[in-house]
DNA sequence: CGGGGTTATATCGGATCGATATCACGGGAC
DNA sequence: GTCCCGTGATATCGATCCGATATAACCCCG
């Protein structure tokens, strides 16, 4: 699905500036599709250009005017049929799992570093999915919510792994390394 | 990290042709790190064209000459300090999560087939990791191992949450819907 | 003997990412 | 008090990446 569906899908929630939109794929949608200003606005003028949403142009002085989205009802049975087509992938990009897998080439101290700001990452992340939660006090719909605790189980799962998993990799890393340093044969 | 470092890494565990290197991508990188021919073809010839690895083309009778490609003592190296200087990030995108996010708009029986389609494609992925694990009898290194047990981490929390909170969510979209139908306010 | 899967290469257009640019306000540091 | 950084707000640009497509002949099953 492209950055232009998704806009239209964020605008069901409410109108928005594409700033505000961004503010959603960096907050509720973080953990599953984030996206940035070089593709939120382009997608907008197009939305725009195809009636699919209206824009008010707010005038403020000294700032650049601000731009309101609204999504039109065409726009809406676009996003319902383009949410129904959409067959549902997911991929992943993860740099550290390339750092653990290529481990053996970097030094152990260097992985153990990384095993742990990683951890420090993961319960950050469960820290605000938490929060999220708490803020909304019980008001979270149906969807949102079985989103935000799969975030919660998934990245909990993470931070397990990485906790009761890394020392044995330090471990294993650290022997190999020493053999090859004792017995250069 | 791009593709051209990535074609690299995949390298330094021993020559190959770009298809087999698109193999890796497909079997022990599928779980965190994708890519395509698209990719991988102009990448192998910029690392050729730099001196980071080396070409070897062997005809064959028929079918299109094969490259075997080789990395160099330079291109190790190369590998080596792009790993070490990379920030492991980690992005997801999950066009099921966004289904769920906006289950609201489609029709209840729709999302329960998607979670069970979903629920369905995790446990392929599980066993296929068992699979892999099962026909390296052990000879798998600490560093692939752990991403291979990190990917059975995450997918088993992923079945679990799908199995024991898709049913609530379909519920809670059916009673709602009712609703609608029952008391059109 | 036809159809589908495998081995193997490669390109092309469109989508996306990350960095960068601009402008001004408000608030805390010094 | 004034300087700088974060926040609100828009937008573009080049590099990269993704997905579809093209080509071509093999092998095996029915």
């Amino acid at each position: 699905m492209d950055v232009r569906t998704l806009c239209l899908g964020v605008l069901t929630l409410g109108e928005a500036t594409g700033y505000e939109i961004k503010q959603v794929f960096e907050g509720a949608f973080a953990h599953f599709h984030a996206a940035g200003f070089g593709s939120i606005y382009p997608a907008l003028a197009d939305l725009a250009a195809e009636g699919l949403v209206t824009v008010t142009e707010v005038e403020q002085e000294g700032r650049p005017d601000k731009k309101i989205y609204r999504i039109t009802p065409q726009g809406l049975t676009r996003f319902t049929e383009a949410l129904c087509r959409t067959r549902p992938r997911e991929r992943v990009r993860s740099e550290f799992m390339i750092q653990m897998f290529f481990a053996a080439l970097l030094p152990p101290a260097r992985i153990e570093d990384a095993l742990k700001i990683k951890a420090g990452e993961y319960r950050e992340i469960l820290a605000d999915l938490d929060r999220r939660e708490a803020e909304a006090e019980g008001e979270i719909p149906p969807g949102p919510r079985f989103t935000l605790e799969f975030g919660r189980a998934v990245y909990g799962a993470a931070l397990a792994h990485v906790e009761t998993r890394g020392p044995a990799l330090v471990e294993a890393l650290a022997a190999t390394a020493a053999r090859n340093d004792g017995d250069p044969s």
